[in-house]
DNA sequence: TGAGTAAGACTCAAGATGAGAACAACGGAG
DNA sequence: CTCCGTTGTTCTCATCTTGAGTCTTACTCA
């Protein structure tokens, strides 16, 4: 084996059979206290009338910029939007098993995206086949996407644990129980309110004050509660550990 | 724009422009108790005689099965080597602005090793460019190899922090004292022996002891030290957090 | 107006961490 | 062969962090 010459041959387009990259989207949000994901369901063969994760194929752009455009298309908001700019989006991990689409080798590169609460795709033109579905209900996802939105839920997971972005998942001032809420239902769940309120403030950076409070109380009840607006912190420290994963270990 | 026509679109490789897919890998080895990072000197251009990441086009097989074959061709270990099966070897990211390479579109898939102690690459043939480097000696490789080291140092970094991916740095049996010398390489900073000792045990699954001891004492004296092998846990719970990064978190 | 709910401030025990001391076992220099 | 410096291992102790629970108060709804 001849490493260099093995590496050159790579750039030689004809060489060797063709490649497609697309990009696949993960995006999740939260919806009535439940945590969903955006699908599509499948216009054409392969996998037609089956459900699929939102994707398409990269054209003379930034991995980043394909999966944002797509995310655009598929949840019907103007690329411009404010809303659109607030949903985090980053790297998920890239899938290219040859087989794992039947056609021609197909490398995807899958994104997760975390949004604020979203309205309903448009209906009409394609993207009415487009809805947020909880994640809870979904398998049996076109290709490999039931691998794709189990590892993404994963890294969701995890990353609501060193990260302050469960504050993606909300609007600009939220309280300290919304958040809660959100932690519950990514983790699927129940925290400790007063343990929780007590490491959100403690843990430098991740939400600052408004000074403001709630115009009433909660729904069934209770006082208002203060406002708060993501901090400055990309990472926490000390983390925000999930309880009880003494069995998933090993 | 057609969210599902466009999607489609995708899979005519005569609609769009050629791709070619790579894996890039970031194999990482403790040496003299630095870490070293494996890199080759390019034969052709573009960057002939630069230093960049060992990788090579992706033939019929997968992603993974790419990096391992291509680890085996760049350190001269064969394919069906025990000490090759003990690097561990996981996806790092994928790199594919337009532009990164400048003869055609490449999306190279990085991948990144924790190699025991390997021998020096093989010399003769192709394989006499490659070499294992200090990192912090390491600047101006070819491509976007500088982001995409950088990327797998980070990565490294905080695998050790809850994993116990530490130990694929060693043999079969070490010491705490190996393991600690592994963390200070990775996390360039000296630990406190006494409470990384005690951390390491009382981690469950981190290392279980083999009953037995070193032969004799370090190279400049202390006793003889107790043997461990990997355990069983895939995850360190509590993870060992590295200290003092209070400033780093903004 | 009363019942139920939730925000936020506490308390307390248990667990984990950082810093350092102590001691024994060893290699190497002389 | 002996001393010195080095290292593995166990301890101590103060401090920080966590899990579980209580208490008070402000609010909504019936």
């Amino acid at each position: 084996m001849r490493p260099e010459s093995t590496f050159l041959a790579g750039y030689d387009p004809t060489a060797f059979p063709p490649v497609a990259v697309t990009v696949d989207i993960v995006v999740l949000t939260i919806r009535d206290g439940a945590l969903h994901v955006l699908l599509v369901e499948r216009a054409e063969h392969p996998y037609r009338g089956r459900l699929a994760l939102p994707g398409g194929f990269v054209r003379d752009e930034t991995l980043a910029e394909a999966a944002r455009r797509e995310l655009a298309e598929e949840t019907g908001l103007r690329p411009g939007e404010a809303t659109l700019a607030r949903v985090h989006l980053e790297q998920l991990r890239t899938y290219g098993d040859p087989g794992r689409d039947p056609r021609m080798r197909v490398m995807s590169v899958a994104y997760l995206g975390f949004a604020p609460s979203l309205p309903d795709p448009r209906a009409g033109g394609d993207a009415a086949s487009a809805a947020w579905l909880p994640v809870d209900d979904v398998r049996d996802l076109a290709f490999d996407h039931d691998v794709v939105l189990a590892d993404g839920l994963e890294r969701a997971r995890a990353k609501l644990e060193y990260t302050p972005l469960g504050t993606a998942f909300l609007g600009p001032e939220f309280t300290i129980g919304e958040l809660r809420a959100v932690y519950a239902a990514v983790w699927g769940e129940q925290l400790h309110p007063g343990n929780f309120h007590r490491k959100v403030l403690s843990v430098p950076g991740f939400v600052e004050s408004t000074g403001g409070t709630t115009s009433r109380g909660g729904e069934r009840g209770g006082p208002r509660a203060r406002l708060y607006r993501a901090g400055d912190a990309t990472l926490l420290h000390p983390a925000l550990l999930r309880p009880t994963r003494e069995e998933q270990v090993r």
